[in-house]
DNA sequence: CTGTTAGCGCGTTCAC
DNA sequence: GTGAACGCGCTAACAG
C-alpha cells in the first residue's frame, strides 16, 4: 500500500519548490497578467507535478466571489423540480457555477433556514421556488441577485429582483377545454389548496366552464389535505355520488391516488386531466390531457436572468410567464 | 421604494458599533469562550440589529472545514438518484452540511472534471457514483473522506475508502425466480452493458435460470445502445421472433420503450420484470416484479459512513453490500 | 517581468 | 474578561 503524502499543496508550497513568489505563481497559473514564457512554463510543470490546485474557497473569500448559486425548491423528488435543476445544472457547468440546493417541503420555516443558510455562504445568486407564506424578501432581493420561479414572492418591498412563471390559470383552462371537446360533460377537480399555483390552476378550471357555457358546480370542487390523504375518499365521491365522466388532478402527487383509487374500482370510461408531464402516463389506461410545464424553458430563462442581474444588480425588474403546453392521450 | 443598505455587515462593523474588538465579538457569538455575559448579551443583540450573520467562507478557509459534501451521480432524473439524494439531503440538514451535486451523465470526463471542481471547494467529503471507467482514485482519496455508491472503484490503490453497494445479482436472480415462479418460460432480457451493475443483473438473470434448469439461450439476451435507440426494435425481436412470455428490462429507461413498443402492439399477455420501483408502475397493464432499491437506506448508510472517515481518516475500510426488496404486482 | 505589502472575514493564540 | 497580533490561501496594488 503506498502511503501518499495527505497534504494538499498551496500556492506557497509551489512557490517556494520554484523559487518565485506566491505573487508570480498566482499570475502565472491565472494566465492574464505579465509573466515571462519561461517562468510560466516552469511554474506550471511544478504545479501540476504537485498536484497543485487553487482553494476555491480562499479565492472566494478574496475575490468576493463564491461561483455558487443557492437554490431553494420544494421537493427533489418532484419531477417538475428535478426537471428544473437539471436544466440548471446543465447551464451552470457551462458557466462554471456550482449549485447548492436546499429543500422546503412546503414549509415557510425550512425555506427561510435554507435562505439563510445560503446567504451566509456568499452565494453569488438565489434561485429561489417559494412557498409564499409571507416570507419577508426585502433584505435579501436587495443584498443578493435573485430569480423567483414557479412562484412570485408576496410580500417584498423592492424590485430588485427577477421572476419565471408559468401561466397556470390558461393551463387548465387549456386543458379543461380539450376535456370538453372530447366529450367530457361532468367535470371534477381535486387540487390541495397549498400554494397559490394550485388556486391559479382551479381558477383555470371554472373559466373554462364559463367559456364552455358548463355551469360551475361547486361540489365537483374538492380541496385534498396535504398529506394527500384523503384524495382517494375524494375521487370515489366525484365517481359514484357525483357521477363525473372526467377528473383533472392539479399535480402529479394527486393524480397517483386518484389513478389508484379509479383502478381499484375498475373503472373504464374517465378521462383524466392533469398537471406535469411523466413520460409514465403513456402508459395509463385512460384518455388523458396534460398541461406541461416548460421546464427545461424554466431553467435557461432563470439562469440568464440571474446572470443578468449578477452582471447588473440596478437594472429593471423583469417578469417571464411562460405557457404550458398541452399534450393528449386518446386511449 | 426603501432603499435598503446594500452592504453585508461584517464582524468588524459589529465590534465597531458594539465598541469591542473583533475578538470578543466572535467569542460572544461563537458562546463557547468565557465573556461577560452582560457584553455577550449586548452583542448579541447589536449583531441582530444589524442583521450581522458570520461569512461562512471566510470561516471555512480558517477553519479548513467547509461543512460542503460533494456528491457525483449519474443524472438527478433518474429515481433511484432523485431518491437517494432525497435522503442524503435530509441527512445532509439535520447534521449542518451542504450538498453540492455534480452528474456524470455515465461521462468519466465529466466524472474527472466533477470531482476536481468539487475538491478545489475543499468539500469535507465525497460521496460518489463512479462510471468505472479506469479513473485512479488513489490520490482522491487519501486527501479527501470518500465514499462510493452503487458501484465499485475499479482502479485504487488505497483502502481509505468505503462504499455501498447493492447486490444486483441477486436482484435480478430473485426476480426471475419470481417470473418463471408466475409461469414465464421464455424470458427475454435487454440491459444497457454501460456499468458493471448491469453486468452484475445479467448475471443473476443466468443463475436464476440455472437454478429453475432452464437452459440459457443467448438468444434471448439483448444489450441496447448507450442512447437506448434499439430497445424498441430489439422489444419486437424477443416478443415475436423469439415468442417471449415475459421480459425483464434492466432498468427504467429500457424499461418505458419496451413498454411503448408492447402497447403499440396491442400486446396483452406478457410478464414484466425491472429495477428500481416507481409509484406509476401500478397503472402498468401487465403483471410486473421489481427488485427495488433501498435507496433511503443507500443514503443513510454512505452518510454514516462519511461521518465516521471524516472524523478518523485511518479508519478500517468498510464496504456495505445492501439487498433489493422484490414487489410484486400481479396484473 | 517580479517581489513586497496589504487585506478579504474570520477564529485563535498570548498577552494584559 | 478583553484586545492586539497572527494566519488560513489567495489576489491586487505598488514598487522596482
Amino acid at each position: 500500500m503506498v502511503e501518499s503524502n495527505k497534504e494538499i499543496p498551496t500556492i506557497k508550497d509551489v512557490a517556494k519548490q520554484a523559487g518565485v513568489s506566491v505573487a508570480t505563481v498566482s499570475r502565472a497559473l491565472n494566465g492574464n497578467q505579465r509573466v515571462s514564457a519561461e517562468t510560466r512554463k516552469k511554474i506550471q510543470q511544478i504545479a501540476k507535478d504537485m498536484g497543485y490546485h487553487p482553494n476555491l474557497i480562499a479565492r472566494s473569500v478574496r475575490m468576493k466571489k463564491t461561483s455558487i448559486i443557492g437554490v431553494v425548491i420544494s421537493t427533489v423528488t418532484a419531477s417538475f423540480f428535478t426537471e428544473v435543476i437539471d436544466s440548471l445544472t446543465e447551464l451552470a457547468e457551462d458557466n462554471d457555477y456550482q449549485l447548492i440546493i436546499a429543500r422546503t417541503n412546503e414549509n415557510p420555516k425550512n425555506e427561510k433556514k435554507a435562505v439563510e443558510v445560503l446567504t451566509q455562504q456568499m452565494v453569488d445568486g438565489l434561485i429561489i421556488a417559494t412557498t409564499g407564506h409571507e416570507i419577508d424578501y426585502t433584505n435579501i432581493v436587495n443584498r443578493f441577485p435573485t430569480v423567483f420561479i414557479d412562484r412570485m414572492p408576496t410580500n417584498v418591498n423592492s424590485s430588485k429582483f427577477d421572476a419565471v412563471v408559468v401561466n397556470n390559470e390558461d393551463g387548465t383552462k387549456k386543458l379543461v377545454s380539450f376535456m370538453i371537446k372530447f366529450g367530457a360533460s361532468q367535470i371534477g377537480i381535486i387540487n390541495s389548496e397549498v400554494t397559490a399555483t394550485q388556486n391559479q390552476r382551479l381558477n383555470g378550471y371554472k373559466k373554462a366552464l364559463q367559456v364552455n357555457a358548463i355551469p360551475i358546480d361547486e361540489s365537483l370542487i374538492k380541496k385534498s389535505q396535504v398529506d394527500y390523504s384523503d384524495v382517494e375518499g375524494l375521487t370515489s365521491q366525484l365517481l359514484f355520488n357525483l357521477r363525473c365522466d372526467a377528473i383533472v388532478a392539479t399535480d402529479n402527487e394527486i393524480l397517483q391516488r386518484v389513478l389508484k383509487r379509479t383502478y381499484e374500482r375498475n373503472i373504464k370510461d374517465i378521462q383524466i386531466g392533469c398537471f406535469d408531464y411523466s413520460p409514465w402516463m403513456q402508459f395509463i389506461r385512460y384518455p388523458i390531457v396534460v398541461a406541461a410545464q416548460p421546464t427545461v424553458q424554466i431553467g435557461k430563462v432563470a439562469f440568464k436572468l440571474l446572470m443578468q442581474r449578477i452582471k447588473n444588480p440596478d437594472k429593471a425588474q423583469e417578469i417571464r410567464e411562460l405557457n404550458t403546453t398541452i399534450k393528449i392521450k386518446t386511449k
